[in-house]
DNA sequence: CGATCCATCCACCCATAGGTGGAATCCATT
DNA sequence: AATGGATTCCACCTATGGGTGGATGGATCG
């Protein structure tokens, strides 16, 4: 023990997932895992425990999301460091996640030496934004950013609710709903409403949990 | 080495799921990882060699599908024995791979208990449905399954396509398209082309990762 | 205080989507 | 030979969706 260890807290829920994290990242030298943690407030808890200097975090976390918990933990102690952990690709979420203070993003089908030589880079104080996703970044910038109030209707959209519907739901008439409808198209790039709800699930703009459930 | 272990062959392409799982593997009695795969090319492959007593299988896999190799090696090997791991609930694959000969299918969220114990089940000679699959899987027999063509005119509705560019990609009148789509609704139990979109990256019938990339 | 953005609504129009009820062909199975 | 499913197409009609060009009040910000 020669030199100081980077001191690394892994927030997963996915129990194989966060033991092959730990599994890895046992096998590199000067890291030294601290603490896990299984949900988001757990990972507040953890945080606060431990003082990691680096901190691997899933975004879709049990009862607080990832990007909370960054959000979190940064108004606390604005120097901690994040690397998020992300399934797929074009999540909408890494955005923000990246906004709240995320210095990098890996998918996991990273391999270990990624994940490793991530982890020294941004311990030594750099970022690590893959370029495709720092294009997407620039490229999404001043461009999409949906109103609450289109946001709620993308969602209902998404859900499968007629314009008609949509306006008894949100208590608007049917004229504000087409108007609202005709302005996200535009922003998001895309032709009909179909698009629009295909686009918003790949993008992860309305998430895949928030769909409604068949009408059984 | 009183008793003799149980062979498992662990195939996922994510790099730190199938460390992990390896990780917990390990800490049973009586289990011996023989190997591991990354595709489903290599997984083929690795069973040949190896003949496991029983295979942990992702499904998402890069060059040849989980599905597709389960039946391939089934064919060889009638009496091999897979346990499916999947992320997200819901999927559809996961009716094919039972259909296919899996025993039994597990979340990735689940504990090393969980795992080993189903394991053991299996290599017994049981299955292992969970009850609320088990109770989808009976629900949907009989109900949803649409015809090749169907499937197509869903593909591209979900791709964002309008009547009119379904029927000239698929060479058919724009007539036929409403056939098929009238008749997919049904059998869907929706009511419009949106909703149809949605179940289907919903249900996984027509997997995320197809979809057309952004115009740009 | 203007300028800007948001949310709300209107009228009008046309294209698209979806429903109904056919019908013909082909193919596999009975 | 007959049944049934899948695929292809037609005509016809109505409902819904989407485009255009407005208008209004409220909030926020420089």
């Amino acid at each position: 023990m020669t030199v100081k260890p980077i001191r690394v807290l892994v927030v997963e829920d996915h129990n194989v997932v966060r033991q092959g994290l730990v599994a890895l990242l046992k096998m590199a030298d000067q890291l030294e895992v601290v603490g896990e943690a299984a949900d988001g407030v757990e990972a507040v808890t953890q945080f606060r425990k431990h003082l990691p200097d680096i901190t691997l975090i899933d975004l879709r976390l049990p009862r607080m999301s990832g990007v909370d918990v960054i959000e979190r933990i940064r108004m606390e102690t604005p120097n901690a460091r994040f690397i998020v952990l992300t399934t797929y690709d074009g999540d909408e979420d890494i955005y923000r996640a990246l906004k709240a203070g995320a210095r990098a993003y890996l998918l996991k089908g990273m391999t270990s030496e990624d994940l490793i030589a991530t982890i020294r880079t941004v311990h030594a104080g750099k970022s690590h934004i893959p370029p495709a996703i720092a294009e997407k970044l620039a490229h999404r910038m001043g461009a999409e950013d949906l109103t609450p109030r289109e946001f709620d209707v993308l969602e209902q959209i998404v859900n499968g609710m007629s314009n008609k519907e949509i306006a008894v739901e949100l208590e608007v008439s049917e004229a504000t709903v087409k108007t609202h409808i005709n302005s996200l198209l535009s922003k998001l790039g895309v032709t009909d409403r179909t698009q629009a709800a295909t686009a918003a699930i790949q993008r992860g703009i309305v998430p895949l949990e928030s769909l409604r459930k068949p009408k059984s």
